[in-house]
DNA sequence: TATTGTTATACTCTATAACTATA
DNA sequence: TATAGTTATAGAGTATAACAATA
């Protein structure tokens, strides 16, 4: 009997269905949260701030690569945001050709509200989920995150 | 930051967190698979063909309501999917002054390009995760997404 | 000469406002 | 008059290409 294979040896690619089709509602309030906020601040002037975030020196080409743009629309969209007062840019000491890109204190509660709306939102669905199905949710998606690291590109045999 | 206050076991707002930060893989491929069609087709275009793919008969003033944007910019967006041959954009019948949008095959064609190309990613990380947690993930998720109807909104406001 | 950013130009997406055509 | 779309104009985001400054 192969019951337990039923699902996961069976294909995987039923189950991508079924992840494909659930996971539009979770994606959904990721992007109602970002409306929240974006009122104020575009989306992908909302990216480069997460990203100026995560990294403790940045300079422009390196916001650029992890934007996936190129530097001169790098420098238009700091260029904003340093208007808006949320980014901050100044001349790298050690090489002058660079420029060193952090947060100011308001692209950062900028960024902290958002992750509350957005938090709030997740737990005011997840109370309402089933008791057990949380833990599921938790338990696949933290599984689903390890499968796709790079070191795991194992070949699975497809 | 983030005051992550400790509730009583298994909280909402604890699991908030948790599937707050592991939902991002999943994010990422979905992100990534539209990447692949997105040369072509920029992402609000991507949108609207999901749109007017999923609603059978569907005027201009409608697709501006499910993109969330005003008549005057998706008429533009239209004039463009219509030049790219993946668009049709039709008097009604009915009512002349409203214009119906259907899609056209090579519209159809980009959608399910995009969509198995969704999956087959999919599929390729599920085929890398432990056997039970494939089976978790969309019982967790099936059940976030129910619980996220707005039927289920019994009110819960935080 | 190579690297780092910026400026110039053009196209897409969006909003606001004024307009046309139909009901 | 009200409704459905379009056109005009402007700002944001992006790419390509040419440029300036630094190493």
């Amino acid at each position: 009997m192969t019951v337990l294979r039923r699902v996961d040896g069976g294909e995987p690619g039923a189950l991508a269905a079924l992840v494909d089709e659930a996971a539009g509602a979770l994606l959904a309030v990721a992007v109602h949260a970002a409306e929240a906020v974006q009122s104020r601040v575009s989306a992908p002037q909302l990216r480069a701030l997460r990203i100026v975030a995560e990294h403790a020196s940045l300079n422009l080409g390196g916001l650029a690569d992890e934007l996936g743009v190129l530097p001169s629309s790098a420098t238009r969209l700091c260029d904003r945001l340093v208007a808006a007062g949320l980014l901050r840019r100044e001349v790298s000491e050690t090489n002058r050709r660079e420029i060193t890109l952090t947060l100011r204190p308001a692209g950062e509660r900028l960024l902290a509200r958002l992750q509350e709306t957005r938090r709030a939102e997740l737990a005011a669905v997840i109370a309402r989920m089933a008791p057990g199905a949380a833990a599921d949710l938790v338990r696949g998606l933290e599984e689903f995150t390890r499968a796709a690291q790079p070191g795991e590109a194992q070949e699975q045999r497809a």
